[in-house]
RNA sequence: UGUCCCGUGGUGUAAUUGGCAACACGUCUGAUUCUGGAUCAGAAGAGUUCAGGUUCGAAACCUGACGGGACAACCA
């Protein structure tokens, strides 16, 4: 399914970068990259992206790619999503082997770091209050000025360094802040903070430390230290590559230097990646968990029946600009159906039944008629499906009066119930006070059997159907996109709960389903022929089967019916 | 009134680094089909944000506009 991409050997500036920078000898000529997520949530499928590029790049050129936790805060972080992440990524099929790394493992490193940088007189100890330090360092457009502790003397700075490390002042009562440049037109040159006190307990080091370092001053330092050669990031971490730069310059020893390279987030329509908003959606129960299938964790997308292989085909077929683009969901949905259209097996299971009684069938009688697991691909074989005198189909196969090109059933119409024979409509019953069909009155013809070669006679429409008394109940939910909106979490005046689409999930009880599935394992994926890819539920059961709907086929019939 | 990044069909990416814009998704035809799926064949859709300049030749290089984004957390 690839086999087009062969002439096309274009690849991204990231590469080209890595490329250069192995032809021009840098750095060993080796190739060492990091993934290095925060634990304070669940990865989602834009994490995907940066796992991609990551591990795909280490591999590619012979390298290695490290896990590194960035476990920098210990008031955001808990060990619950250490696990989670770690999961996520095998899910996708990487492995970071022994290397995984915390930023934590190199506090003793750091604090020694800013020490040095204090007694070359490149950090001061600032006691100004927050509000101070801020007002202080200017806005975008006009310089920051110097703080009055700037010039405090080396030998107090390391002194109130200690002690802030000790536990002896307050949280937010003092920082130490690098000594670089307060008019310079990147605000994160103005004297950036480097260390704050925090006195919560972290989940790996305990309460060994009273000082953190931040985001700016662990980062590229744990590049450093673990002689990462690429330090691939997002877009928005641009304007830190100076800073990032600066640390490395002072703390470098000889001509090793990782480089920081930035690429564009994935944006989705009608998808929401922030962590912070996902939290939010899990509080407040609009979903069901960091795993519900309508979320864009990899957990979630997961559970939905994503593959592994859908998800990095998707994030191929995207890929690495620094453009702030928004990709459509379709391309993922296209994705999915791809990989699933060649995978899974066909079955038959009737969402919303309509009992069918072929009057001229024999009562008792039952024929296990033979059907093809998967047209794509001949190795998975065949199966036995029970068929009897009555069977369900979808009660969206029948109209009492059919429009135009309306392939289905239909009083008079003659239909193909697939893998077996052609029936024709020839009654229903109607309750009159509803006007809900409640059954369809049927006629077969025995010679029209699947496979027989008496079977010359062509109908336009095959419905798949279920026998009713060998039909197992099933629950469905059918699952939609979670917003109605293309930017939900992009509208200045609009909270994104607004957009929540309120048809984003649809639970079906009733649902009839060939006796086949009654074994199916959760997160096993089937093909419900016609309808869509469906996957079997964690809360699944042999009694009370589950089945969560990934995509629905492309259904070109609801075009024509509009 | 700053610095940095970005601007190619509806969407996402290409264009052998200066040689008359390609691919995928989506859309639309038709063929085929015991899934209105898949498959196959084909079509429409951009002249590369704009204006200058360099050049035999520019999506690419230069200048200037315009548009979008990032940066003012003791978050990452």
């Amino acid at each position: 399914m690839r086999k087009k991409e062969e002439s096309k050997p274009s690849i991204s500036f990231i590469e080209q970068f890595i490329a250069e920078d192995l032809k021009d000898g840098k750095n060993g000529g080796k190739v060492i990259t990091r993934f290095p997520p925060e634990p304070n949530g669940y990865l989602h499928i834009g994490h995907a992206k940066a796992i991609c590029l990551d591990f795909g790049m280490a591999k590619k050129y012979g390298g290695k790619c490290n896990l590194r936790f960035d476990d920098t805060n210990p008031v955001k972080e808990e060990v619950e999503y250490i696990d989670s992440i770690k999961e996520d990524i095998h899910w996708l099929g990487f492995d970071w082997e022994e290397r995984e790394f915390y930023a934590s493992d190199y506090f003793g490193k750091l604090y020694n770091f800013a020490t040095d940088l204090i007694k070359r007189d490149l950090a001061y100890v600032d006691d100004q209050p927050a509000d101070l330090i801020s007002s202080q360092k200017g806005t975008p457009s006009q310089p920051g000025t110097e703080s009055p502790f700037r010039k405090r003397q080396i030998n107090e700075n390391l002194d109130l360094f200690e002690r802030m490390n000790k536990g002896e002042f307050d949280e937010g009562r003092r920082v130490l802040r690098a000594k670089i440049d307060m008019p310079s037109p990147n605000m994160h040159l103005r004297d950036p903070i480097i260390y704050r006190i925090i006195k919560s307990p972290h989940h790996r080091t305990g309460s060994k430390w009273m000082v953190y370092p931040m985001y700016d001053f662990a980062h590229g330092q744990s590049d450093y230290f673990e002689g990462i050669t690429h330090s691939l990031c997002t877009l928005e971490f641009e304007v830190h590559r100076p800073l990032y730069d600066w640390f490395i310059e002072q703390l470098k020893t000889d001509d090793y230097r990782p480089r920081q390279i930035e690429f564009n987030r994935l944006n989705l329509t009608y998808t929401m990646m922030s962590k912070r908003k996902l939290l939010e959606l899990v509080q407040e129960g609009k979903v069901k968990g960091w795993d519900d299938p309508r979320m864009p964790t990899l957990c979630g997308l997961r559970r939905r029946g994503y593959t592994p292989e859908s998800i990095k085909r998707f994030i191929d077929l995207i890929g690495y600009t620094k453009v702030e683009a928004t990709n459509d969901v379709s391309l993922l949905e296209h994705a999915i159906r791809e990989d699933l259209n060649l995978r899974t097996p066909r079955v038959f299971g009737v969402l919303n039944p309509l009992k069918v009684i072929i009057k001229n069938y024999p009562e008792g009688h039952v024929e296990n008629v033979e059907l093809i697991n998967n047209p794509e691909d001949e190795s998975m074989g065949k199966r036995f499906v029970p068929f009897s005198r009555e069977v369900y189909i979808e009660q969206d196969d029948f109209m009492e009066t059919p429009p135009n090109k309306f392939f289905r059933l239909a009083p008079g119409m003659e239909v193909r119930l697939k893998g077996a024979y052609i029936i024709k409509c020839d009654g229903f019953k109607k309750n009159e006070k509803t006007g809900a069909i409640e059954e369809v009155y049927c006629t077969y013809d025995a010679n029209t059997r699947s496979g027989g070669n008496t079977s010359v006679k062509k109908v336009k429409g095959t419905l798949h159907w279920v026998s009713a008394q060998h039909a197992i109940d099933a629950e469905v939910r059918l699952y939609d996109r979670l917003f109605n909106h293309e930017d939900p979490a992009g509208q200045k005046d609009d909270d994104y709960r607004k957009f929540l689409n309120s048809d984003s999930l649809i639970i079906l009880t009733g649902c009839k389903v060939e006796p086949s599935l009654r074994s199916a394992r959760p997160l096993e994926k089937f093909q419900f022929q016609r309808l869509g890819y469906f996957c079997v539920d964690y809360d699944s059961t042999s009694l009370k089967p589950v089945f969560n709907r990934t995509v629905q086929l492309k259904d070109s019939w609801v075009k024509v019916n509009k």
